[in-house]
DNA sequence: GCTGATACATAGGTAACATAGGTATCTACC
DNA sequence: GGTAGATACCTATGTTACCTATGTATCAGC
C-alpha cells in the first residue's frame, strides 16, 4: 500500500494550497478541484491528504478559517490568507522555482 | 533534527543519480560533486544520503556496481547504469518534467 | 602530527504523503 | 421509497524517503 508519487511531488503541497486560497475565500473542497483543474487533472489532492494539510497550515498561523455557506447554500469551512501565509506562499514559491530549476538543471531538461 | 527540505525535492533523487551515472561510470563521491556542480550548488547531496540510494538502486537493477581505482589511484566503487536503469532515468525524467511543469502552471511561475 | 579532502558506510529520527475508512447533506433517477 | 453520485468534512494507519549524526580509512599538504 501507499504507493508512492502518484498525485503530488512532496513538499509541494503546502504552497499549492496557499496558492488556491490566494484566489479568495475558499473552501477545502474547491480548493482540490481547482489545483486539479489548474494542474490540467496532472495534479489531484485526495480528501485524506488535503484536510489534515488545511488543519496544519492553520495551526501554522498562514490560513484563517471561518463556516459558511457555499454558493448552493451548503454548510462548508472557509479558509483566507493570513498575512503571514502570504509571506510563507511567496517564500515556497521561490524555493520552488530555484530547486526545480536546478533539478531541470541537472536532469538537463527544457523547462516549460 | 532531521530539518525538512533544505537540499532535495523528495522523489528526485533517484533521477539524480541516474542522470549522473549516465554521464558514465562513476563513484559515489564523485555524483555528489557533479550533482553539486551542475545544479549551480542550490542541491547538495550527503553522504548519508548517498549511499544508501546507491545500495537501493543496485538493488533494484538500475546500477551495477565494481571496485576500481580513481584517478588518483585511490580505491572507489564505480557505478554503471544498467539498461533497467536507463529505462527508469527516462521514465522519471519524464514524469519529473510533467509533474513539476504541472506544480509551475498552478503557482503561476515562469518556468526558467 | 594535524587538518582537510577523498571515499565508503550504517543507525536513528521524523515529516509527508497514500490509503482506507468514516460521517453527513443534497440532487437525480427509478 | 430506495439508490447512486456529487459535495463536504474528518481521522487513523502505514510506508517512504530524506536528514542528521557518527564511524571507518586513506592520502596530501603543512
Amino acid at each position: 500500500m501507499a504507493k508512492r508519487r502518484d498525485n503530488l511531488i512532496p513538499g509541494t503541497l503546502g504552497a499549492l494550497i496557499l496558492k488556491a486560497v490566494d484566489q479568495g475565500p475558499m473552501h477545502g473542497y474547491a480548493m482540490s478541484k481547482w489545483i486539479q483543474q489548474m494542474s490540467k487533472d496532472v495534479l489531484r489532492v485526495e480528501e485524506g491528504v488535503l484536510y489534515p494539510a488545511l488543519h496544519k497550515l492553520e495551526a501554522e498561523g498562514c490560513l484563517s478559517a471561518e463556516w459558511g455557506l457555499n454558493n448552493t447554500g451548503r454548510r462548508a469551512k472557509f479558509y483566507s490568507l493570513t498575512p503571514f501565509g502570504e509571506k510563507r506562499l511567496r517564500e515556497d514559491t521561490e524555493r520552488w522555482a530555484r530547486s526545480a530549476g536546478a533539478v531541470f538543471d541537472v536532469l538537463d531538461v527544457k523547462e516549460g
